[in-house]
DNA sequence: CTGAAACGATACCAATCTGTATCGTTCTGG
DNA sequence: CCAGAACGATACAGATTGGTATCGTTTCAG
């Protein structure tokens, strides 16, 4: 492995691992035997095990977003469509074999001070999270983009929960029903008027898979 | 203190910490320490530390189903209204200065293997809410009750996460408003025709600080 | 090609972890 | 009232924790 390659190798190693068994229980003798390292290695790029799960934190944190992004808007281009698609990414992560809840909600969890660094990390990803459902929000011309981000960031944040506790799927496709039923009956401004379309009222369809 | 509340103290100490710190960051030591008694009691109570934490879960999961049932039941008798009141409940829990997301979450987020009996117990206490909400929404005659169940759950596991993140009470009340605008949309069965009710439609008004 | 930096390996450190052993004292049921 | 159980205190065990020190080897940029 090139030298290049090792702090990625290293939070890759460690993203699994807390992500297999939590924060507190990844010693760093368990992390650096699964990445293949010495100890003298990881701590010549980490600090402290708090700044390893921080950068970890920081690279899982950009990875999610991007990967949602491009799963959501590569897939659809209408807003609304948009709002109900992060529902379908939210799927295929529960999905994966790998699932075990909210990588940032477990961190909050074992980090439950608010000036703890892990916590204001998890914080701050949650935050980004729901200021993308506002962007959609807005781009749909909702009448109060902040309030249906908020209700989709809350039904997200359910669904994975929910996924966790029962380690099956079902959870987010219900939550997407109830993203469609709730955004059914919000009001629009000035829906981009093309074709016949009414200025207000219903605005959910999604044929796929709801 | 006298013995036979030793144990129960030594329950309401652990509870108390496991909330504050985490399972993991808790340490025997610092529970004994601030239960003011001996290493020694401790283990005669309980065989390991795990056998500690199953305890205090089971302790918490009945006093938590008992408060919310009481809370909901003395507040109102429509079945409805009762679903509704339920996310008031968690307001109130939510609100607590101790309040640090839900213990039964947590400990599924550092005992994330599905055969760990920590995990089994927060399922399982997860499992009989939701049967709660099952027994109300099926009260309520929704034609779907296990449907209305599971959305009513998934609307409580996003509000404790937000919650637990933003550490604000506004999301419970948030989750309660996108319940009402739910169960408005849902049909019923039957419903207990008394006055001039209709037999189908809106199902929601609370009118107390929704 | 060469010197400095990064590497692997290993030994080590002090602190902390869960859990046990010992022992004198205190409570309590019968 | 008294035997026996539960208690507090403390010392201890063995494992594990996060982190450092040492040192010979490998990589890599200038």
């Amino acid at each position: 492995m090139r030298r290049s390659e090792i702090r990625g190798h290293l939070l890759d190693t460690a993203l699994r691992l807390f992500n297999q068994h939590g924060y507190h229980a990844t010693g760093i003798d368990l992390i650096i035997a699964e990445a293949g390292v010495a100890k003298t290695t990881l701590y010549r790029h980490f600090e402290t095990k708090e700044d390893l799960i921080l950068a970890a934190l920081e690279r899982r944190d950009e990875e999610d977003r991007l990967a949602m992004r491009t799963f959501v808007e590569q897939r659809t281009s209408d807003p609304v469509e948009r709002l109900l698609a992060t529902f379908d990414f939210l799927e295929t992560t529960v999905r994966d074999k790998q699932f075990r809840g909210c990588m940032f909600m477990s961190a909050a969890g074992e980090h439950k001070d608010t000036v703890d660094p892990v916590f204001r990390a998890s914080s701050m990803h949650k935050r980004l999270a729901l200021a993308y459902f506002e962007e959609l929000a807005h781009a749909a011309r909702f009448a109060e983009p902040k309030r249906i981000a908020a209700e989709i960031n809350l039904l997200h944040e359910g669904a994975v929960a929910v996924a966790q506790i029962t380690r099956i799927a079902e959870p987010t496709r219900h939550a997407k029903r109830m993203a469609q039923q709730l955004l059914a009956t919000e009001e629009r401004l000035t829906p981009a008027a093309r074709g016949g379309d009414k200025t207000v009222g219903p605005a959910a369809s999604s044929q796929n898979s709801a």
